[in-house]
RNA sequence: GGACAAUUAGCUCAGUUGGUUAGAGCGCCACAUUGACAUUGUGGAGGCCAGAGGUUCGAGCCCUCUAUUGUCCACCA
């Protein structure tokens, strides 16, 4: 009685954009619309300018799963959308595309504002794309509490931390040696670093009456300090602090020798010199004996007035020419060419990455905090370990475990949080500084003789004209005019105008005092005052994450011209309930959010943390722009649909480890969609689903009926299970098992002509259930079916199943059993058909001797002969006499025999292969229970099965052979 | 140098405290075809669970070592 109209196959686009205009319309994505216990998910914001990309698909699928899911479990689920400015790459990426056009160097050509003004508009039309991406994917979240990492409430918890941190002593200024990356002009963190191993030649150098063995002469031309082990007996003779003459690059220097225990002696000659302005190591040793360092690299890369003739050159262009100069003056002792050696180069720029020392913010992770008797690094520590010790004893629980091990071991080695970046398209460092009098007037001096004839102003006239261009406060005031001035310096060192070198080199010529300095919130009343022209590390801000998109701190919203929240999102929300995140940001990213939730909120900031794999390609390589083999997940959108990707990236992931996605894939996925469709297109249009009592009549349960409810019983458990585990692929693949295999090619089959009053009931309840199973997964085609069975209600904010019937729980399991038996016969015939090459067509009769089973295989004769076995007659009796001129096949103890058609050779053939396999089975069984020590050691439920297996299969045997 | 993964069918992967003849999807072979669905159905073939030891009545699973692959951290002056 069909009375709807479906197509026969799915088609996605048909549904899944008006679909979810009637979720978002429906306002549930709001947890301010949903009751019960809150659950936030955070969602790890993507990069302002990327595009969707497969990762995003992952994690998308993987928060909506859990939001989707706990939704229905009846919590009030937020599930935070946002977006991350992503500073050096945001910029970097701008400035190419800048650089692209024309602007060769575009920092110096528009200047601070005009460059942040195009990387801003360049932002915000990039920000909506992936936003509207990111709807694609059919992600539940919260779009009114939409989130920007540099937006101004979250400008605000920036700079609150800020000034918290430096209040508590936790943030300072200091001259340390940081990665410079002279392609960006900023530093960068430790982690940001990639090592690419290079061949380079390896030089041994004559240094006094050591050899020092070096790949890169061209930063030694300062070096005056010669480094060994304490205990090197080679070098006994020479004491700490004993100092010679020597001849170097340049002509003469006097050494002096250091005993260090960072030497390794067993390295080369075990004599070093160090170059502590350009390397980590030689800095520690310098801090160490205190010794003073010179910069050798100029920030562009290029080597310092200290190289003599060498001066201006490129680093890479100087160094042969070093080395002609070394071996001229008898210096060079050897070259081992092709030596094997790391090259730090930048993640982002892939530029050479050397190390500076420069004036830098720091994050002090060792410092013990005011008022809490733990540093950083013991609040890190203890969150995932002990449990972080605030206002309750809280644990960030990871998943899977193992990178709990890999956590902790980078706290133990973390230095130092560097958190300034010389770039600008980022949280500007909230710190003012005024120079006092004196300085001003030393300020002043250096403004004028040097800074006019290095910048070409011959007058003061020419001096204004050219700040007004820049500013256009008010100079009256000559402190306003150095004020001014110093921002000028600033502007034109950005522009690459004067270098910084020059500009360090001035303060030194002119020591003044140390400077005013305000660190606040809001900016400071009064003039003269010059902001910090640093930024902060992007990872700052994004270490907020978990709060800032709360309203925290409590003022930031009204700060902002927005109405404060009525409801208190941070006390209802935080700490979070469920985080995921990809391994390769554990240290960036999950690290900070720990780091600055327990130290601004002593919360930690989310309960749970996922971590996943990266997808990639068939190959097992990185999908990379470069490598052109890049998947736009809207393109597989548009041929599969996106719950057919959503199936596909999570089919087959495991925790933590990474996974291959391919087409075929997707494919699969997009077949298993279908078949859904069509189990429901079934269902929908055979039956009458306006069911207002589900009350079954238990007594008239057919045994596939009670086959089928018990399997459903057992799924809604085990998808249930699989979900508070995190178990996505499982769950997914006993919905696929169920749905596919035991729904749609067994019970649908039955239910084709076994007819009962309550099949109506049984399926509608069936397919309800298996949607809501479904809809985390793929909520898309099961919420189009929903709606397709005339439902009011969104499948969305549906009840998630606890069981399948409320009596369906007493009898899961339990007589399952008949229908298994009568499953196994089914397969066993035609099986038998299959080996005897029987046309499928062409209709036998058959005999079973059931014995005990006699009465339940003549009550379901008519099930056996329709479930495609192609018998016409059936006659079942207790047992009898073997039957010539039949196939025969066997379960358990149930005999079966097709009469007619027999290929006797064939059928031979086939026994005796059934022979050989049982009697394999049958000695190992004996084997093991013969075993006198398995008898006694193994629990008697295990011994028991045994038994009763040998008994089944002896039997079979004992048929078997008889024939 | 240190650590962590992975190694199971041709391919991609499951296998949750050790207990039937180790599973699935894809692919392959044979067959079917007006049927809810060819994005289909039925049946089948295919595995010394990387290797070597060990623990145990019993090991894909636990322990030790080895090999291969991959990743991360540290570091080579």
């Amino acid at each position: 009685m069909p009375d709807k109209e479906l197509p026969k196959t799915y088609n996605p686009g048909d549904y899944e954009d008006e679909i979810y205009a009637k979720w978002e319309k429906s306002g549930f994505f709001n947890p301010d619309k949903l009751t019960g216990d809150p659950y936030a998910i955070m969602m790890p914001p993507p990069n302002v300018t990327g595009v969707l990309h497969l990762g995003h698909a992952l994690e998308s699928s993987l928060m909506d799963i859990m939001a989707r899911y706990q939704r229905m479990q009846g919590k009030k689920v937020l599930l935070l959308p946002g977006t991350d400015h992503a500073a050096v790459a945001t910029q970097a990426k701008v400035e190419k595309v800048l650089m692209e056009k024309g602007v060769e160097h575009p920092r110096q050509e528009l200047g601070r504002e005009k460059l942040l003004a195009e990387i801003r508009t360049y932002a915000e039309n990039s920000k909506s794309t992936i936003l509207k991406q990111i709807r694609k994917m059919g992600t539940s979240c919260d779009w009114s509490r939409l989130a920007y990492t540099f937006d101004e409430v979250r400008n605000r918890a920036v700079n609150e931390i800020f000034v918290k941190m430096y209040h508590d002593g936790l943030i300072y200024k200091g001259k340390r040696i940081v990665n410079w990356d002279a392609k960006l002009a900023t530093t960068i963190s430790d982690d940001e670093i990639v090592w690419q191993e290079e061949k380079a030649p390896y030089y041994y150098l004559k240094y006094g009456p050591f050899i020092i063995s070096t790949a890169r002469p061209e930063t030694k031309f300062g070096d005056k300090y010669v480094v060994m082990h304490p205990d090197d007996k080679r070098y006994k003779k020479y004491k700490h602090g004993d100092k010679f003459e020597c001849e170097w690059i340049n002509g003469k220097v006097t050494a002096t020798v250091i005993k260090d225990e960072a030497i390794d002696m067993k390295f080369g000659t075990g004599v070093m010199t160090i170059t502590p302005w350009h390397d980590m190591v030689d800095f520690e040793i310098a801090e160490r004996h205190k010794l003073s360092g010179e910069q050798i690299i100029d920030f562009n890369g290029k080597l310092m007035p200290i190289a003599g003739e060498f001066a201006g050159m490129d680093i890479l262009a100087a160094r042969p020419k070093i080395v002609a100069r070394l071996q001229a003056k008898g210096l060079l002792v050897k070259v081992e060419e092709n030596y094997l050696h790391r090259v730090a180069k930048g993640d982002r720029s892939n530029g050479l990455v050397e190390p500076q020392i420069k004036e830098q913010w720091f994050v002090d992770v060792n410092k013990i905090i005011p008022g809490k008797k733990k540093s950083l690094k013991d609040l890190m520590r203890e969150a995932v370990t002990t449990g972080h010790q605030g206002d309750k004893k809280q644990k960030v629980k990871i998943t899977p475990e193992r990178f709990e091990k890999v956590y902790l071991h980078w706290i133990d080695n973390l230095r130092d949080w560097c958190i300034s970046r010389q770039i600008w398209w980022g949280h500007r460092i909230p710190v003012w500084e005024k120079r006092s009098l004196g300085a001003k007037k030393q300020a002043a001096r250096f403004n004028k003789k040097d800074f006019y004839s290095k910048i070409n102003i011959g007058s003061d006239q020419d001096f204004i004209k050219k700040t007004i261009e820049w500013q256009n406060d008010d100079y009256a005031d000559s402190s306003e005019i150095i004020g001014i001035g110093a921002e000028l310096i600033r502007e034109l060192k950005d522009r690459r105008l004067i270098d910084e070198y020059w500009i360090e080199k001035n303060r030194l010529d002119h020591p003044s005092r140390e400077p005013e300095r305000h660190v606040g919130v809001e900016p400071p009343k009064g003039i003269g005052w010059i902001q910090d022209e640093d930024t902060l590390d992007t990872w700052f801000s994004s270490g907020l994450w978990t709060f800032s998109t709360l309203g925290w701190p409590a003022y930031a919203e009204a700060s902002a011209g927005k109405p404060a929240k009525k409801k208190n999102d941070l006390q209802t929300f935080h700490p979070t309930s469920w985080m995921q995140m990809g391994y390769e940001i554990l240290f960036f990213w999950m690290a900070r959010m720990i780091l600055m939730s327990t130290y601004a909120l002593d919360q930690i900031p989310f309960k749970d943390v996922y971590i996943h794999g990266i997808l990639r390609n068939e190959q097992g390589k990185k999908f990379s722009k470069s490598s052109g083999d890049n998947i736009d997940p809207l393109e597989i959108i548009k041929k599969y649909g996106t719950d057919a990707l959503r199936l596909s990236v999570i089919a087959g992931i495991a925790p933590g480890n990474d996974s291959k996605f391919y087409e075929e894939k997707v494919e699969g996925a997009r077949n298993l969609v279908n078949k859904l469709w069509n189990v429901a297109r079934y269902i929908i249009t055979n039956y009458e689903l306006r069911i207002t009592n589900y009350e079954l009549n238990y007594k008239e349960l057919t045994s596939a009926d009670q086959w089928i409810l018990g399997k459903l019983e057992k799924l809604i458990k085990e998808v249930t299970g699989d979900l508070d585990k995190y178990q996505f692929s499982q769950a997914g693949e006993k919905l696929r098992d169920f749905t596919w295999n035991d729904l749609a090619d067994w019970y649908l089959e039955v239910c084709k002509f076994e007819k009962s009053g309550d099949k109506p009931k049984i399926l509608s309840c069936i397919l309800e259930n298996l949607l809501k199973l479904w809809h985390p997964f793929m909520p898309f085609v099961t919420e189009a079916i929903w709606s397709e069975m005339g439902k009011d209600r969104m499948l969305m904010v549906e009840q998630w199943p606890a069981h399948a019937f409320a009596e369906a729980k007493a009898s899961a399991g339990k007589p399952a059993g008949n229908f298994a038996v009568i499953k196994d016969i089914v397969i066993a015939i035609r099986n038998a058909r299959a080996e005897n090459k029987i046309e499928p067509g062409q209709k036998v009769q058959a005999v079973i001797y059931a014995g005990k089973n006699k009465k339940l295989l003549a009550a379901q004769a008519e099930l056996i002969k329709n479930l495609r076995t192609g018998i016409s007659e059936l006659e079942v009796k207790d047992g009898g006499k073997k039957l010539s001129d039949a196939i025969y096949a066997a379960v358990g103890e149930i005999e079966i025999y097709l009469v007619g058609a027999v290929d006797a050779a064939k059928e031979k053939a086939r026994l005796e292969k059934e022979i050989i396999n049982l009697e394999k089975i049958i000695k190992a069984i004996e084997g093991k229970l013969a075993n006198q020590e398995f008898v006694d050691k193994a629990p008697e439920a295990v011994v028991k099965k045994e038994r009763e297996k040998l008994a089944g299969r002896q039997a079979e045997l004992k048929s078997l052979k008889h024939r």
